[in-house]
DNA sequence: CTGAAAGCGCTTACAG
DNA sequence: CTGAAAGCGCTTACAG
């Protein structure tokens, strides 16, 4: 530390630069004058090494490799935009890394070596699939909180919106809306909890309007417009009745969408189409979709503060953020 | 290091472990049998500060600090993902940062403290405003690379699309669909030297045609819908003559698009409408948007490889690359 | 409020 | 091909 200039010790330089209490104001003043002028910057990696905290947060992605370069889910943009944002805020560096599933030496990739002082998972995948490698990072200690479902029986901390309130809110607003049949594409199964409990709303609205569920009307789809466009054409291909599509997700939606265009069915006035995310295509589409909106900034600054408390070794919760709907063209006969 | 179990010494295990050729292959395999079995991961902040070298680099996004929670440019987005593939495929980490312009310690940021052996910096933003702390950073010996325009007098290292060709072939094209009053939305200075490029483009295309080039239908506008929209309310209000409007951006596209539409004025029928970048978004508006394509995908391999010469202290140059027209609904009269 | 000493976990010369 | 020694630039006890 060149900063010896100041006639004062290593030490005292370090604490004045850090803020500490315990350095005589005019001491600091000198020392920080002296810094500026020199240009000078903490080596964060002797910092980190030394105190055993990096100081940085990592963000992992999981999505499937989409062929070449497809866009990324532009839902996951946003949560992007708002952790970065939410870490910034409290003086903490982003990493980003983009996992493939298929990627064996998974944990390798967030162990991150102290890189980071804890890791925020994103994405959807086979839930079942990485339950086994969370429970390994749980096993080995790590500092790390998930966005996606909040189940009872999860061993992680997790912060989610609220997908069964969502999934429930969506369908009761088709059946006011005069539906009867609806729909539903995305996986229902533990395989994607988020999509389970968007499901679960969906029968429950359902069944409190005294309809049957009809399961031969739940077609699996991961959250992709191609995903949603077999989904629909299978659907159609099978010659079930249906009046309305819940989607899991916008992109499913902006898939059926097309497929239902495709077959010359007219949306809204044939079918009734909602999706679940309210991504900012969702505005754009024509006609524009009726979604459920998901908080991503209020999600961001709780997952970041999440992993905060834990790193701190403070007690967390997993949380459940509220949504709201978007009443848009796609659920609006004239 | 634990691994000393291997019955081997410190610097061993470290060269085995990094594939160094002067190992033993039997030692290196016991070695790295070991390490797997006890999960060892190499302390990267040991290894970045003995080494001097971090194996991340960073990002650095300047934008408007858009109100609130308004989406980044989704042009940006793509940027992101090719970057970030790009560095994954290199080995290298990346570390995500969103700047404000408004900022007074940039250079802070920047530095890194050794966190990053390099910098790629992205955003739109006035190029005057930082072309001092470009300077700077030179100054300082810093390794970084810019997106943006590459024109013969700047002192840094950038990577750019051909602005100057996809404005003259858009440009173009819409002069052979007939236009021949043809309106440029975009901050045409020193202040903004991509779209500069892009309507130097525009200037000599129509110059071309044996047509002038009146600069009353040049408005400024930065890359955003509202400003795309305002630009075209003023040019509406000043009862200028135009039948093709060629915007800088996509976002300003949509946004003059949106206002066009406001006034009764239709697309592509009453006017043609151009936009530059070709973001997700450009294919599902109504009606569907003519731009030019940026090779984002070839950029971020392009802006990593750069950097990563720089940092080798190799020779590098800044390069252009090429663009390619996407043709649609808002430039085809039926 | 300040300093001398130790040490975080690696990698780099250097020697063999 | 391998090891003993030194040291990267900080921060943390500990002592005063």
């Amino acid at each position: 530390m060149i900063a010896h200039l100041a006639g004062v010790s290593q030490p005292t330089v370090s604490r004045a630069l850090r803020g500490s209490p315990m350095v005589n104001e005019t001491t600091r003043l000198r020392i920080l004058k002296i810094a500026r002028e020199l240009n000078y910057q903490v080596d964060k990696n002797a910092s980190s090494l030394r105190s055993k905290s990096s100081g940085t947060l990592a963000l992992l992605f999981f999505e499937d490799p989409a062929p070449d370069d497809s866009l990324i889910n532009p839902f996951f943009v946003s949560m992007l935009a708002s952790i970065t944002r939410a870490c910034a805020q409290r003086g903490y560096d982003l990493l980003i890394s983009f996992q493939q599933p298929a990627n064996e030496d998974w944990q390798a990739g967030f162990e991150d070596s102290n890189k980071a002082d804890g890791i925020i998972l994103l994405g959807y995948g086979d839930y079942l699939d990485y339950r086994a490698r969370l429970e390994f990072l749980i096993a080995r200690g790590m500092h790390f909180v998930c966005w996606g479902a909040v189940r009872p029986d999860q061993p992680e901390v997790s912060v989610s919106c609220d997908n069964y309130r969502g999934g429930y809110a969506i369908t009761r607003h088709l059946l006011e809306r005069g539906a009867r049949r609806i729909a539903f594409l995305g996986d229902a199964s533990n395989h994607c909890p988020e999509f389970l409990e968007r499901h679960r709303g969906y029968s429950e609205a359902i069944k409190a309007s005294r309809l049957r569920v009809n399961a031969r009307l739940q077609i699996d789809a991961i959250s992709s417009e191609q995903s949603g466009f077999d989904a629909t054409t299978v659907l159609l291909e099978r010659k079930l009745q249906f009046d309305a599509i819940c989607a899991a997700s916008d992109l499913i939606a902006i898939g059926a969408m097309k497929a239902l265009q495709a077959h010359g069915l007219r949306v809204p006035a044939d079918v009734l189409v909602s999706g679940f995310d309210d991504i900012p295509l969702a505005g754009f589409v024509n006609p524009s979709l009726t979604t459920v909106q998901q908080d991503t900034k209020a999600a961001g600054a709780i997952l970041v503060e999440t992993l905060l408390k834990l790193i701190r070794n403070e007690p967390v919760e997993s949380q459940i953020i509220p949504v709201s709907l978007m009443l848009r063209g796609s659920t609006q006969r004239a």
